[in-house]
DNA sequence: AAGAATAAATTGTACGTACAAGCCAGACGA
DNA sequence: TCGTCTGGCTTGTACGTACAATTTATTCTT
């Protein structure tokens, strides 16, 4: 056997560990004595006292002089485990982000976790920051919000880090292509579709579109763009599609924008953007041109934020679950973490808010 | 001797542990042997033996078969400590909290700190739960936007708890009244005085005022807005100061500006708002009276928040530091977990940016 | 000089005894 | 009936022995 080199006080302790786990010790319930137990098992009493010291120190027994030794609530440890979830976006204060937040936090605060929270900026090197700030501490779960999901990850050794330390995690909008985990996304090809499509229906034949390209909500949202041009039988000319990087996003969209209405008769009539804040931005440039929106230039955006209600001319755009998002995706990482659920994906479907910024073309 | 009553494995013990108190045990060293110890202690091997036991699964001690008995390091207790620091702020998604949140857990980041966050919707009671929660584990320190400041404040015993476990913590905005403690906070009075001042000069003389009473900020906004009218030897009419509570933030003063444009004549020509979300407000309240800002009514916001240049008329409003605020907060609360510093109030001085919702009079 | 065997020291396992200290139920006495 | 006491159970402390397993330094062998 090769019993014979575990330790009789180590068989002992896997023995009654066992006893835990069938339920045939429970909380609370008298473990037989010293004296009994070491009879049973054919060892001295102090060989079961080296045991059950050992039980004892890591909370599974309680041992009262004179009393006997009980089964501690082995719930207790996971009463007492971490519960404290990570969230890392891409950003904090801005646009939709603050929503999301929002979702996760009043789920995870009513269900008793806590909420640690961290942000990227889109900037790889931070989002390695901040996993490696996440995780040098007991961590229950982990909500990820890709950074530039387009390109690819350099962090991929800390995400197999936390499949390896058993930290279950999931991401928010997207996902990396080279990790299989759950993802909570808006259908971005379908939005994407639909945008164009309703401008197309609209009468607009021109249309421009304004996507950013380092991560997959931009190039899904192009893809969906494309597509609807595709069935309407239109051809998206190349030179009215435009994508871009984080960093010129105050830049290069602008001034393309301003180039392309200043082409006269060619000029597009409508602007499909990436989403709210470069429609914002976008309208400006249409403004600077000498045109109106949406007299001139129709204009839609995406994820329905503040932004598309607050300005002049309040923005067609397209909806994002923003708050439900972030409800959802803790409500999810909770039961995983407390049921060892598996979830599955979840994509929303986004819906076509109509406002002031399209105007019927013909 | 009392030392009768203390058993001698636990008497080696702290001998043990003064030994690491004192340097004489630095990590790594090793420790004399168990017979060596017995025979120094005049106790026997098992005796030591149960000491050294002890203290292993401590982490005070490392025992290698054959090799010997070392200190652990004894640093790696301080080396792991919490560095977690919890921001509780009355909202998160919306307004100028997500930038606050922002600029401190920026600032956190970069000096390896986790930030841990909570909301309290301006709740007393989830200002409670978010407490609990926070404390529940290890915490370095705190900073928090007091809910509701002008009320009572009923989680007293809470803060109280916090210095007792040595806590550190630091308000922003706003500190409760019945607390000692560092704030970093917009000197609101002035910020009042200097709205006022401003629509006075411009030749305003009806100036209504609108201002939260619940919190500490909505009274100092309206001491400064009174304090304004005193020294211009205008009386501001009891009539056109309107207070109001979170729980009627949208409705009541809505109302109540309509009630007062209804007036004809006598109605004011210039609105002095609690901050830049009810100004937006309000500027809707104008807009279904049929009037126009700032033509026939001019608004002042506060907070100079993004919602001030997003509207359709951008907003003349007070400055508030918001990220720097965040960010500051950040790195006082640091300063005095590390170094111990004493942090002292931090008073921001607010600036008026003129914008396109005030009209000159006369 | 390099490797192998050995010895010494260390901690690990296992059993044993003895008594102290604390809890509890049942016997006992007022 | 109530309180007290006692005996028997429990775990706690303390010492003891013996040998196993591991490390390290030393010695021996090639």
């Amino acid at each position: 056997m090769n019993n014979r080199r575990i330790p009789k006080y180590m068989q002992l302790k896997h023995e009654l560990l066992s006893w835990f786990e069938s339920g045939k010790l429970q909380r609370g319930q008298q473990v037989p004595s010293e004296n009994e137990i070491a009879e049973q098992f054919g060892m001295s009493r102090q060989t079961v006292r080296q045991t059950f010291g050992e039980l004892e120190k890591e909370g599974w027994l309680e041992r009262i002089q004179g009393k006997g030794t009980f089964a501690r609530n082995p719930e207790r440890r996971e009463g007492e485990q971490v519960k404290t979830i990570g969230i890392i976006t891409t950003y904090i204060s801005d646009y939709i982000f603050p929503h999301i937040v929002r979702g996760a936090e009043a789920e995870l605060r009513s269900r008793g976790y806590r909420l640690l929270l961290s942000s990227t900026d889109n900037n790889k090197e931070k989002e390695m920051e901040s996993l490696q700030l996440m995780t040098s501490q007991p961590l229950s779960g982990l909500i990820i919000e890709p950074t530039k999901s387009a390109e690819g990850n350099p962090n991929l050794a800390y995400f197999l880090e936390l499949q390896e330390k058993g930290i279950p995690y999931l991401m928010i909008n997207e996902k990396y292509r080279e990790l299989e985990c759950t993802c909570l996304k808006v259908n971005d090809e379908a939005g994407g579709y639909k945008a164009a499509e309703y401008l197309l229906e609209q009468g607009h034949v021109r249309i421009a579109g304004f996507f950013k390209r380092d991560d997959l909500q931009g190039v899904n949202r192009l893809k969906g763009f494309l597509a609807a041009h595709k069935a309407a039988g239109i051809s998206a000319s190349p030179k009215r599609v435009v994508t871009y990087t984080t960093e010129q996003k105050n830049t290069l969209p602008y001034q393309q924008a301003l180039h392309m209405l200043a082409e006269g008769e060619e000029r597009p009539t409508a602007f499909v953007c990436y989403n709210d804040e470069l429609a914002v931005l976008l309208m400006e440039a249409v403004s600077a041109s000498g045109l109106r929106v949406p007299e001139d230039v129709s204009i839609i955006g995406f994820d329905d934020s503040s932004l598309a209600s607050a300005s002049g001319t309040k923005l067609t755009t397209l909806t994002h679950p923003k708050t439900m998002m972030g409800q959802e995706a803790a409500s999810r990482l909770i039961a995983i973490i407390e049921r060892g659920e598996t979830a599955e994906d979840r994509v929303y479907e986004p819906q076509l808010i109509e406002r002031d910024s399209v105007a019927k073309r013909n």
